[in-house]
DNA sequence: CTGTTAGCGCCTTCAT
DNA sequence: ATGAAGGCGCTAACAG
């Protein structure tokens, strides 16, 4: 293979054309199954055009104006299985009825977003997903100076760009504090990643905040790690361990950071629920693989997608009226918690 | 926001030129930062270029011919943290050059691989970045058409499209079956996914029987799952161990797999390494948590990344040597299997 | 320095 | 049923 490549080598509809000895037009009706060409010629040129391994420049067709067919979408990682799992939600749809999508991750990262915003955007997108509802107005504008469909999926806002789906994850955090605390909990820690990061985990941190508050109980002791391993997870919950007072309650950045504090208590030899409660968020796969089965508030991820994919779809077909959605997160009451 | 955008109000280049009283060529040259345009009038060009919300209409562009410093990545599926390392080390390369990637996943599926590959094509991209050694021949033949330069990662192999930076994964479960057979594992199992849906397990294994063949011991036990999740690694060993005759080694499809039979052992009371050895592949994250230190075969998945971006960004400056490199893993003698 | 001319590959429109 | 113009938005290659 060699370097870059001279426009030159591809075979286009001009060569069809001289092939068949036939004009572009009719090689251009016949490839693309429209009326005004003989079905014999048509068969031909389809035959002809297969031989030399035509393919229609996309480029100079969206040239004409027509969209695009594809559909952007941009999560902030993947080193996570909730994005990949409404990403899972989301795919089978679109392509299900014709879309291309494109995915992007920002890394959490809001100068990433923009710029790959304006990237797809230059390729005139059916659609747009995005992740969460925090998004400089440079974004805000840009998208809908252009009138792209966009999707905000993930946390539910009040003011989206175009359409949401997605939980209220302060409520989500208020939620599930408000079950601890009627478990019995008094004494809360939290175990997360750096301020600034994922946004949707400062919300739900500030609902167990606010309801342990509420309560008039003691404020949430805060470990914030640098990275999002597993060992971070592990790592933190010791380090929130070692200091006073103790938890014994023990709030995860989601169910994987939970999983680590989980196996950390097992080699420490703390008991749990006995000495400690622990609480994910999300609900994954992994949990369901767990020595002990954990608390957790179930996110709807797949869910999501399909909901979110169908209403998209929907606004891409016109249709004006309101089409977000909050979902609500489920509630398990695990082994890692004391029983009700 | 409204429905479809009717291909209209887009502000084009010929906009700026009216509203700048120049022509657009000096526009398009003044915005593309090429020389022959008075610093004055430049800056005043971007100035209106930026108030009008001009975004140059990269289709137009592409016809011409040029390069779109775009690339595309192709990974099966993101709910791999294989893939996700992998990612980690190819986007910052390339961004740090100044190129824009867009990743895709396939799903394991060889239709879904073609159809993407064929859109990003049409883009005329300065490279792509695929995923294994195992592309129909309409793939293959599509990139050496149009001459992209083309970096497959993750599996090695002798015959790439351009160039391929991964590891032999054949010889990786032959080593680690060799070395696990070294420790005096005689009556080996393996806990799986279906045939077909994921070619490098399958090269693995195929190492491990292998090995096992030729040493005259007994042949390796399949257990082989419909999913990928934890849960199937889970009741994949269960269903292999309930089977006759036990195996004294289980090798699995990756750490993720190994972790959960880890937790079954657990859970069912099974001495690990006692009763059974356990093998992961990859080193994972996880395996830095897990109670006892898993035995595997690390890959060298950032490394891999980084190393690929940096051959693929020498070949897009047209480097024509053979620029392709195989890596190895490294074996982990975890606590899992028993000690040498 | 700036503007004009001629396409890039395809499709819409209008003839024939 | 077919073909001949013309243009989509942009940019090389030439003029001035």
């Amino acid at each position: 293979m060699a370097r870059k490549s001279r426009a030159s080598k591809l075979v286009k509809i001009e060569d069809v054309a001289a092939a068949a000895g036939v004009s572009i037009m009719t090689v251009s009706r016949a490839l693309r199954g429209v009326e005004g060409v003989s079905e014999g010629k048509r068969l031909e040129i389809i035959e002809i055009s297969q031989r030399l391994g035509y393919r229609p420049n996309p480029n100079a067709r969206s040239l004409m104006g027509g969209a695009s067919g594809l559909i952007g979408i941009s999560f902030p990682t993947l080193f996570n299985d909730v994005f990949a799992g409404i990403l899972d939600g989301l795919r089978p749809a679109f392509e299900a009825n014709g879309f291309t999508t494109v995915v992007n991750t920002t890394e959490y990262d809001a100068d990433r977003e923009r710029a790959w915003v304006e990237q797809v955007l230059s390729w005139r997108p059916a659609g747009l997903v995005l992740t969460g509802a925090d998004h400089g107005p440079t974004v805000r504008e840009a998208i809908q100076t252009r009138q792209i469909p966009t999707l905000q999926v993930w946390d539910f806002t009040d003011a989206p760009i175009d359409i949401c789906v997605g939980v209220d994850h302060q409520n989500a955090g208020y939620q599930l504090a408000r079950a601890m605390i009627a478990l019995g909990y008094r004494q809360p820690g939290y175990v997360g990643i750096q301020h600034g990061k994922d946004q949707r985990a400062e919300k739900r941190l500030n609902g167990i905040c606010h309801a342990f508050a509420e309560a008039g109980l003691g404020a949430v002791a805060e470990m914030r790690m640098p990275g999002s391993s597993y060992r971070a997870g592990y790592d933190g919950f010791q380090a929130l361990w070692a200091q006073a007072p103790r938890p014994d309650i023990v709030f995860f950045l989601s169910d994987h950071f939970a999983f680590a504090g989980l196996m950390a208590c097992q080699v420490m030899g703390i008991r749990v629920p006995d000495e400690v409660g622990l609480a994910g968020f999300n609900g994954l796969d992994i949990t369901e693989v767990l020595p002990l089965r954990l608390t957790t508030a179930r996110t709807p991820r797949r869910k999501m997608g399909v909901q979110g994919a169908k209403n998209l779809i929907a606004r891409m077909h016109g249709v004006s009226s309101d089409l977000s959605v909050e979902l609500q997160t489920e509630l398990i009451h695990g082994e890692t918690t004391r029983r009700p």
